[in-house]
Parts: C-alpha cells; structure tokens; sequence
DNA sequence: ATAGTTTCTTAACCTAGTTCAAGGTGTTAA
DNA sequence: TTAACACCTTGAACTAGGTTAAGAAACTAT
C-alpha cells in the first residue's frame, strides 16, 4: 500500500468502511504529485481539472479582484482538500489560483474519475458530503467572525486555530486572510508585544 | 400528493431520480408546519431538532454575540433549506435563532428520521452532498465580497441578487447581513437615491 | 561579500463606517 | 386621538482600519 495514500484512506475509514477493492479502486484514481514553493496548482481563469489533497506542506488560495489585489481564502496543510469547487463542478473558468507556501505533495483526483468514484462507489457521496458539510460550517463561523471581531481579535484566534501555519505563512499572507492590510497587522502584532 | 410536498419532491428529482416508494417514504418523514411572522423555529442555546425547508414566506437566521448585537447570516426563502447545521449534526446547543420575517409554511426534517433517510435511502447522500457544496461556493462567494467590495457595492449586489427579499426584509436587518450599521445603510440608500 | 528582491515595520495622514442622540413616520391598540 | 412602539433617517463627533511612502531586516543569487 502506497505511503502518500494510507492518510488519506483511513481518515475515510474513519467516516466510511471501505473493502480492500474499494481501497484500492479509489487509490488507483489519484495521481500523487510533488509540488515546489512558489508553484501554482490552480490558476485563475483556467478551468479546475482536478480536485486536491494535500499530503504534506501547504497551499494557498487566493482571489483576485478588479483592482489587482489578492485575497486569501484559503490555507491547506496535510490532511486537506482544495481547489475552486465551483470551477471544478461546473468545468468553468476558475475565479482563485493555488499555490504551494512550501514545498508539497499532494494527490491530484481528477473530475472525470471523481463522477466515477460517486457513480461507481456511492459511499463516496457520503463521505464528501459530510466534509463539505463541515467546511460549510468553517465558513458560516468565518462569516460571523468577520462582522462581529475585531482584526485584532480575529488575528488572535487565527494563531490560536492554526499555530502550525506561522512557519509556513509569510505575514503579508495572514493579513490577507484576515481581510486587513499588512500596515494594520503589523500594528496589532506591536500592541500584542507590549502588552 | 400533498401540495405541501410537491415543490420539494420535484426540485429533488431535479438531481435525483426517486421511485414512487422512495418519493413515499421521504414525504412521511416531514412536518408540515405553519409559523406566524415574529415566531421562532430555532433558538439559541436549545439544540436543533430537525432540518427545516421553507415552503412559503421567509425565514432569518442570525447569530447573537457577546455584546448582545444580531449578526443576520442568511435569509431563506421558498425552496431553501435553513438552521444550525452544527448543532442538527452534531445535537450541541445551537448558536444561532431562526425566525419568520412574514407568516410562512415550513417543512421539518427530525434529525432521526434525516439519518434513517440517508441510510435507507443513500441516493439522498447526494442530494445532500450537491445542497452543501452549493451552499459552500455561496459562502465562499460571500466572504470574498465583504474583503473585496465596499458596503454600498454590497448593497446593489444584495439588490440585484435578492430584489423580492425587500418585501419581506426590514432594512435594519438587511444592514446586518451587509455587516453594517442601518444608520450607514440609509447613508448609503439616500446616496444612491441622488443618482 | 554584495547587490537585488521580498518582507516587515513605522509614521503621518486619510476615509469608510460607527456611535450617539434626536426627530420623523407609520402602525397598532385602547 | 393619542399613546406606544418599531422603523427609518439625519447629523455631528469619533475610530478602526486603509493609504502612501520610507526605511529596516531578512532572504537569494550571483
């Protein structure tokens, strides 16, 4: 059984019980790929072929607005799934990009083998509508955080929720995410220290 | 066949297909409700004991935080699924209270009954999985916006998106869904009156 | 080592949006 | 008919956070 894959498979044995030949039926539709700093696996205005796992290290994913500015909506470490859904469900041109904040590996499945998995394994409609009932829950949280905290209260919670990204994530990046500019972040992180 | 029912069982088959017993069996699992405009159907701090869908009239979902201050998140109209997903799935005291905006016809879906459905029915794991994934790219949508747009942009978008809500809609809560104060919103209403 | 590039910080000034307080309008209800 | 109440608006004073521009630190890459 391949290294890259057995994370994966037992956190969805741990919503779903797979067979061996279900296992290795679904092993046999990801394509395992190494990612270097910097590289995109997303691009905004290409259509998503493929949705992402990420193995190890850490992407971002971001939007570009009218003016040019980058938000960022997403960070993805091990464990994770990525990628523009709506682009990769409605085969579309992609509204974000994806880039890898680190060197990374990930697993590539395809759309095409997706909607087979689903037609083939239907398990898998379980399995993926649980993760994106929870992500969806994620986001309504994000939603109120954004209306009811301050930046500084939100920049707190950030490091509380995810204290393994600072290694990762240059500052600039963190105040994208929290919907500030990096002036103000660096405002806060001072007030933070003198206390 | 219920007219109640009809609505929903076509917007079902819509994605998936259901024979007759399948239809059957659905439709006896939900509650047909009526509320009066100003009754809550959730409330914070009670777990949530059912799904909801809106048949008629308009429900609002909004979430309390420490300062006593309302934070609407969503409002659902006809055809929408509604409530506080965590706590439905998770049976934890809900965060956020529901209530109708006008007099309204509900359909409740009890949780034991929603989990019989799905595994004696598991074409409803996808239904469920394509609801939340939807929901998920209009929650990824909204955030982007309130980085990326100005209040009275907002505003126009809600407009265009939303034009039968304001019906229904008291301004000051449409200014909470905006993340505004409504003082600001009728700066912004007199502003674009000027036009 | 040194130059080039990216990231982070500082400070002065600016603005979108808030707060507070008051008054106007419309609706229900005795 | 007037009191009570919920909603909307207005304006003045304020503040959280943005903008601009500059320099300091931290990396890369010769």
């Amino acid at each position: 059984m391949n290294n890259d894959f057995s994370a994966l498979l037992s956190s969805i044995k741990n919503q779903i019980p797979l067979d061996s030949s279900e296992s290795t039926f679904f092993s046999s539709l990801l394509r395992p790929a190494q990612i270097k700093q910097g590289e995109f696996v997303e691009k905004f205005g290409v259509i998503t072929p493929h949705f992402i796992h990420v193995v190890s290290g850490c992407l971002m994913t971001y939007y570009t607005d009218k003016e040019a500015h980058d938000h960022v909506i997403q960070f993805a470490m091990a464990g994770w799934w990525t990628g523009d859904l709506h682009s990769l469900t409605e085969q579309v041109p992609s509204i974000y990009s994806t880039r890898a904040l680190a060197d990374s590996q990930v697993l590539y499945l395809p759309k095409a083998d997706l909607d087979r998995l689903l037609e083939q394994v239907p398990k898998f409609e379980r399995f993926f509508r649980i993760l994106f009932q929870n992500s969806l829950v994620t986001h309504q949280n994000r939603i109120i955080q954004n209306f009811s905290a301050t930046a500084e209260e939100r920049y707190e919670n950030f490091l509380q929720k995810y204290p393994s990204l600072e290694q990762y994530v240059p500052l600039k990046y963190i105040a994208s995410y929290l919907g500030i500019t990096p002036e103000f972040l660096s405002k806060i992180r001072r007030k933070l220290m003198e206390r």
